[in-house]
DNA sequence: TTTATATATCAAGATATGTTGATGTATTAG
DNA sequence: CTAATACATCAACATATCTTGATATATAAA
């Protein structure tokens, strides 16, 4: 039960539906990638990350300076499933805009 | 997005899951079992009952002076599957316990 | 028609969650 | 080593949600 609410709770926001259909759509993207795609602040961005980890939904790779973000794989058919309706509900969907100073 | 966003904030609540895995797996029950099924006040168990109606789960049917709550038929892909998930889930199940006082 | 039962809804208080700005940590360029 | 960049986390405030007790409505029994 504690797993199925934390998945749950965890796209329970319009924010993070609209971040986890981008990093769908995108395949994996920098924190500072979605600060500017979305033009929310950092520390927002970050939170909104940690909470859908955590959810389950996404995996971190760090390299150099930057947390890279992407759909955790394999997903279990519970979690694509709600992925697949994300898709279906005309979720706003930012253009990709990389925001990182440096490289 | 408003839908998805309804349709999980419904079950984004235990005793929510719980009072949903209850009517799926006991068909048909009216308010009053529920209250003595859960051990929870009235106006509690009726006030979630909206929230799972609102968002697509159930459906009501007034005979008389009771309310028959069961899962809303036919019921689309996406909420069969987080029915499923829930009986997955190791969710508090209650024994039925007919609370009404008259029949 | 008066009363009891079944359910819905509302207001008030308690608790949880989201946003922001500040600060902390890690990495790398100079 | 120092400074800049990228990211995480925290405290404070704002907002949303849940619980309870009171009240409203509807049905049916007496």
């Amino acid at each position: 039960m504690e797993i199925f609410l934390k998945t749950i709770s965890s796209i329970n926001d319009e924010t993070r539906v609209e971040i986890l259909n981008f990093i769908n759509k995108n395949d994996e993207v920098c924190v500072c990638d979605i600060e500017s795609s979305f033009n929310m602040i950092q520390s927002r961005i970050s939170r909104h990350l940690k909470i859908l980890k955590d959810g389950g939904f996404l995996k971190v790779d760090r390299r150099g300076r930057w947390a890279f973000y992407s759909i955790k794989s394999p997903l279990d058919e519970f979690r694509q499933s709600i992925l697949k309706e994300i898709s279906f509900s005309e979720v706003k969907l930012p253009e990709l805009n990389k925001g990182c100073k440096s490289e």
